[in-house]
DNA sequence: AATGAATGAGGATTCATTCAT
DNA sequence: AATGAATGAATCCTCATTCAT
């Protein structure tokens, strides 16, 4: 008989750790199952532990997804601010295009290297009430406010026309989000380049011959 | 206390008219708290019925759903589909402009008429585990479908540059989509006409200034 | 369509032959499925009745039951009655060989006949507690009455050996009951008659050789 | 108040202990009410338990009640096969009548000492449907076997007149579990001994005084 | 009389959570 | 710290019974 059991976390280090794991693996069982349908036991396997044990970590299995939820804002944020950062330390003779295209491929990176995440985000959110409704909202707003931002910055520059920031950017959030989220389903839409440079396209020049030449 | 005890259904019209009731309580509840949070017992209550009721429509909580699915399916493809034929029985003039206004504002009015079918098809669709998320997946496939035709029109008419159309069709699904749920949850982005416009605008003309006048 | 629906039963007659109609109809099903996981949608079906309609006729799935059971009493009873009638009525030469094979006979046929009534009485007959246990009891006792009257009868004119003749009784009640469920469930062990001889052979001669010839 | 709470089971062996216990618990209440009156609660009540423990150890209703039958076919088999051995095992010159009282008590026996197993087997062996029918029925068929056994080795050493002996085994497994059965209900008939007497008496020689002298 | 829609008590089962070991 | 046995609230579903039509 193999024991699979873990050790036992006795240092501040081992415990963070072993915090970590449980929240990696709930991510994990969480997107395929959804939320109601996993239960403790399943996370608690998923993370090579008796499910006794995720109750010495956390206090409930609501408490566990809210930890988990923090932990993919910070992700999500991280992803996007270096995105941002890249944009706004790059040469100023960069355009919206290229900003553009930095932002739209790194969410469908992020997406791609984390599917698990969009799953949460996007089905699971609601899991437990208006408590985390309300909280996954504001990690979108502040996702908004980032993009926003970024919008003001090009029309400042005269690289794009003068539309109302925000619409721009619920706008923008949809169509990357949305089509990040499809890909996933779907895998038929060609590589991830090739969507990025159709929504740059399409966001800059929009669909209609440009009249002249 | 007031007698809330409904009448009986007797007749053959009065049955169906019950059983659609109970799938329009079970719409609104559904919508609010979630498919799992959902007990038969607030289906029951919100259409005032004991919950042993509802068990003479539906054989269970999943046929429940699968039925309000149902519905929920006919009335969005019906919804389109008469987009659709407005457009194509339109004068011949018609522009893709004019086209895409009517589908977005046709996909604005259904969701805000019915913002319960939003929340239903994007958060609980997976409910019911593979078969109705293969189920959903072929609703959406099927209104692609449509989007699509509407778009190969356009690009025969010249109205629009040559891209893969259905890559387009999932775009505009994405944009109309996501922008359309927003709204639900916001109610701060000006009127349905409003980002209609704004919609239209970017998907035909983009955001870059154009260059000569 | 069809109307398969029943007339009313408007005089006494027609309601006392509705009643029995759907005791019959009780009897196949319990014998069938058994006490509780029949229902009494189960009854009115192969009544072709609606099953509200059986409360028109008995005040409880109980009542019907136990109707059921004084309607079996009287046919088992009365078959047991016309047996004994035979053996007092016949010669005077009569032996007990003869009337026990009348006795065998009669019940296998009885139970042939009637195979639902030996799976209710052996089944089912606790179904109702102990109401009912002590009901049947009762049947049972009467009929060991019966049959222990002519044992006594036999051994007055000294074919029997003299033993405790109401063990006699209860022996012979469970060596034909038994034999002839036994038959119901496997119809490998010969014709009626055949098993009949075997029986009346053993339990006359016994299956020790006899010493001399 | 007092905790009546039991002591967890911990160990393997304290584990399959807990285990037996709530079968035997489930054997008490299934014998007083039958399969389908009795719920979970009662088993785990009769074993101090709550009533969620009771799936700790079993997956169902249903799974309880096959393991406690396939305890008692242990059991009863283990009885029988004794009985055999017994048999077997003694002096050659150990005639048919003594194998018989042998038998005879032997179910006698277990069946007095376990009247629960009667009324279970005999009672609530197709409360599951088919499954279980088709399973307690080939559990009567391997006893049948072993009685033939015996039958043949007897009338081997002509100690029995040559009659069909699986009709023989037939009938006596049909007379003395009946009979046995009987004494349960009614303790009225003797003691185990006397009936044995009778049992083995009439089996070996019949009712009808023997001719000569 | 007959129907079948409506009701709600009852019971099996799941699973988050507690806590003895 | 870790384990997993024990607990019982919660919920789906069945079905006997009532009663409006």
């Amino acid at each position: 008989m193999t024991d699979t059991r873990r050790r036992r976390a006795v240092s501040e280090k081992e415990k963070l750790q072993r915090r970590d794991d449980i929240i990696a693996a709930a991510k994990e069982v969480f997107a395929r199952k959804g939320f109601h349908t996993t239960t403790i036991a399943d996370i608690a396997k998923q993370a090579s532990l008796a499910y006794g044990s995720v109750y010495w970590y956390f206090d409930s299995k609501d408490e566990l997804f809210l930890a988990l939820m923090a932990v993919e804002e910070a992700a999500l944020r991280g992803h996007i601010e270096a995105a941002m950062a890249a944009l706004e330390t790059s040469h100023e003779n960069i355009g919206a295009e290229a900003a553009f295209r930095v932002a739209v491929q790194a969410t469908f990176e992020f997406f791609e290297a984390d599917s698990a995440t969009v799953k949460l985000l996007l089905r699971d959110a609601y899991a437990l009430g208006d408590r985390l409704e309300k909280y996954v909202g504001e990690i979108y707003e502040r996702c908004i406010d980032d993009i926003e931002t970024v919008i003001v910055v090009a029309q400042g520059r005269g690289e794009l026309v003068a539309v109302p920031p925000r619409l721009v950017a619920h706008t923008l959030a949809a169509l990357i989000g949305q089509l990040a989220q499809r890909r996933l389903a779907t895998d038929d839409d060609g590589t991830a380049a090739d969507v990025a440079d159709f929504v740059v396209s399409l966001v800059l020049d929009g669909l209609r011959p440009r009249s002249a030449g």
